[in-house]
DNA sequence: TTACCTGCAAAGAGTTTGCAGGTAG
DNA sequence: CTACCTGCAAACTCTTTGCAGGTAA
């Protein structure tokens, strides 16, 4: 089974038809072992230089209908644009202020935070942890 | 000394004009007890309803001039728009996705935060914990 | 054939900017 | 008087939406 069908499968397996512009993101988003942190507009730039341009509206339904299935987290950094991760287990981030890069970071990188008040009638739903980082000169 | 003239010696010692909007503005965001969360949306509707509309550009204006000044912080939460803190400083918050309000955490709330990495050449500029929190049923 | 999907363009929300008139010092 | 500030409207960025034509099953 080679990638294409891996995608094609992940697609109809969540009901979402897989169509040539999804199969094109699925390759350019999952294909690949390294964590991948991107902005809708990185993306569309991505498929316009490959000339296999896919429509802005297209780009954010199918990256709205990922996040919904869970394959991708959206990570709030500022209020100037969206960042989404292909890593969609519960980590921490640095952001680097200079590049405006998010790095990962894996368990080991963050003790374990320790949360001493509760809100009675309310359920933690993530905790996050943002770690904003500058060239130290 | 009446609070106005402490509003109006801080905006001096900054370097900003004592404007009667610059004042009504610190009367609202400054002149309370508790921590105060709030948006530009949420300050426009305050002076509207007073009866003492200040232009949406002379908010942002002012809130911005209060941001650089150190007397804000801005708070990323989402991307719909941004949250501003009277609490200058370094803490947590919690996030109430129902009502879509920001609750402080001092720093007893939340354990020390242990980040066992480091980036060379970067410097660490803030450690923020977001804590989203939604009804429990 | 039918339900779903794409792409375009228009609309929306929040924010920023240019500029003419107004105000503080 | 001069530099700075305000308010309006226009512009901008990112995102969402309506809809006609296209495609998967």
């Amino acid at each position: 089974m080679n990638n294409n069908d891996i995608f094609i499968q992940k697609l109809r397996s969540s009901g979402l038809r897989p169509t040539k512009q999804r199969i094109e993101i699925c390759k350019f988003l999952f294909d690949r072992h390294k964590t991948f942190h991107f902005t809708i507009n990185g993306l569309n730039n991505f498929f316009q230089k490959k000339s296999k341009k896919i429509s802005l509206a297209t780009i954010y339904n199918t990256i709205h209908a990922f996040k919904n299935k869970g394959y991708l987290k959206e990570i709030s950094i500022n209020t100037d644009k969206s960042y989404y991760d292909t890593n969609v287990t519960n980590h921490h981030h640095f952001f680097n202020e200079s590049t405006k890069e998010l790095i990962d970071l894996d368990d080991n990188d963050v003790g374990k935070i320790k949360i001493n008040k509760s809100i009675p009638g309310k359920k933690i739903k993530s905790v996050e942890v943002l770690i904003k980082i500058a060239n130290s000169n």
